[in-house]
DNA sequence: GGCTTTTCTTAACCTAAATTATTTTTTGCC
DNA sequence: GGCAAAAAATAATTTAGGTTAAGAAAAGCC
């Protein structure tokens, strides 16, 4: 199990020392994941935050029409949940899947409140996880309230560089709130333009 | 100055001891506001966290042409904040205006880290206020991709039903995200409709 | 109370994006 | 490498919601 990712991650915003390293990782779950493969579907709980070291996974919505509506990516070096079933530990409405064959490490919801009772720190390190979620799932809703879907392209662009060449195009038409027709449509325009 | 509003807000997630919630009072600064007096405008850092015990406030941005978008409203028993320029201390995007003569309580980004310090309790506190803010916005934000605006009206209604008859309906319907001419062509329909 | 300013409504017209359907291209996989 | 399945492109048609403009109603203010 390779943990010099999430320890480079949690050292962003606090200071460990070994044996709080320890104690953490000791915490932690590994998992592989093959392409397509289900990590929560609607209706479960999520017992999980996972930490992605390798490979790609997604998060969406299913909507009444069976449409995918994607909430968020997590690439290598990101968390991803269904927060809302998380915190409350009540069922969920996400679908968090692998994009591609990926590892992961899994910190369950009870091993995260233990943590913070014996190493306060981390409440300091997820709170600020959380504020930085929040901060730029705000700016996303109003990029979604004032921007033509060519500039929220150009924000998703800013925002996974290393994903935009990796995705499967439906996807990104997807999280920026399109069709994948009039995504099509839309990139032989701006090409055109520039 | 009156506390108990903001008091009993923060007691459905952390006990205070009588000498804990006197010092985090002394830490607020009470302020009066006009209606249509700006908190905080584009450009300006955010300083404080902003309790709302009377009246009430919305934040919102402007785009190219002048339009405002709404990002949150603010009735009593709320907080409000340009959470980007609030945790950064960078000049932010938002416009904090009263919506109505308001009185509110203000903490300072210094005040909080202080807070943090002196009753660790705090950051706690705080991490579930914006875990409660994530897990809305991240709704709001999927039902913005996936409802049409009907729908999204419903939404709003359920989480601010006190407001659902005293704001401007331009303010609304920019919440929404539609305009106010076709918010209106909207609501008749949906009259007709039940 | 009257005057100004803002908000709300209505209606005609317009456009960004959705839908439906078909074909082409790419990808995953044994 | 070949085949099935998924993804992408294209095009015609439709629609949700935007724009413009103008009048009616309501609210704020001395």
């Amino acid at each position: 199990m390779d943990t010099s990712l999430i320890l480079q991650n949690i050292s962003k915003h606090i200071q460990l020392t070994p044996e709080e390293e320890a104690h953490f990782v000791s915490l932690l779950k590994p998992r592989s994941l093959k392409r397509k493969e289900m990590l929560l579907q609607e209706g479960e709980v999520c017992r999980y935050s996972t930490f992605v070291t390798q490979g790609c996974l997604r998060s969406y919505t299913l909507d009444d029409n069976g449409t995918e509506h994607v909430l968020s990516f997590a690439p290598e070096d990101w968390w991803i949940a269904d927060l809302y079933s998380y915190f409350s530990q009540r069922p969920g409405t996400l679908y968090i899947e692998a994009n591609q064959p990926s590892e992961v490490l899994q910190l369950s919801k009870d091993s995260q409140e233990q943590l913070y009772q014996d190493i306060p720190k981390f409440e300091r390190f997820f709170r600020i996880l959380i504020e930085n979620s929040l901060v730029s799932n705000q700016q996303r809703l109003l990029d979604n309230l004032s921007l033509p879907a060519q500039e929220r392209y150009r924000n998703f662009c800013q925002r996974y560089p290393s994903l935009v060449n990796s995705l499967p195009r439906k996807q990104i038409a997807s999280y920026i709130g399109v069709t994948p027709e009039f995504f099509s449509k839309m990139m032989k325009k701006m090409l055109r333009e520039q």
